[in-house]
DNA sequence: TGATTGACCAACT
DNA sequence: CAGTTGGCCAATC
């Protein structure tokens, strides 16, 4: 087992392991991961999602406030609204209904 | 090789 | 209350 290749696929993995209908941040991500405050991080890695082998569910991921801020990544401005409301999770004006209630965050429920 | 930017966040002014 | 700054790491110019 080769030590992190790099920071990217460990975001990957955290991403792959939140469950359906859930969704996380740019900032839990990396906190869980000993990074905060470079959440910006985060989203590079999600831009190079779209190009790992692996599919990687980024729709589940948005900012700290429930807003979609990547949308526009998904080579769509709906596209990642969609993707939201296929798993039942409702999008509002960009923002993710209830986003306290479909939070996940990784360092509670991994519980490494 | 140095400077800039990037799907962020929190604190400070 | 809104705009600015600092912070983190990696990739692009």
């Amino acid at each position: 087992m080769p030590l992190k290749e790099s920071f990217f696929d460990d975001v990957f993995e955290i991403v792959l392991k939140i469950p359906y209908g859930r969704v996380t941040s740019y900032g839990a991500i990396a906190e869980y991961l000993g990074l905060r405050g470079s959440a910006r991080m985060v989203g590079w890695a999600m831009n190079a999602s779209h190009t790992s082998n692996r599919n990687i569910p980024a729709h589940r991921v948005v900012n700290r406030n429930g807003l979609l801020t990547g949308k526009h990544h998904f080579g769509g401005p709906n596209v990642m609204q969609q993707l939201l409301e296929s798993e039942k999770i409702k999008v509002k004006n960009d923002q993710v209904v209830k986003f306290e209630k479909h939070f996940w965050d990784p360092a509670k429920e991994i519980a490494k």
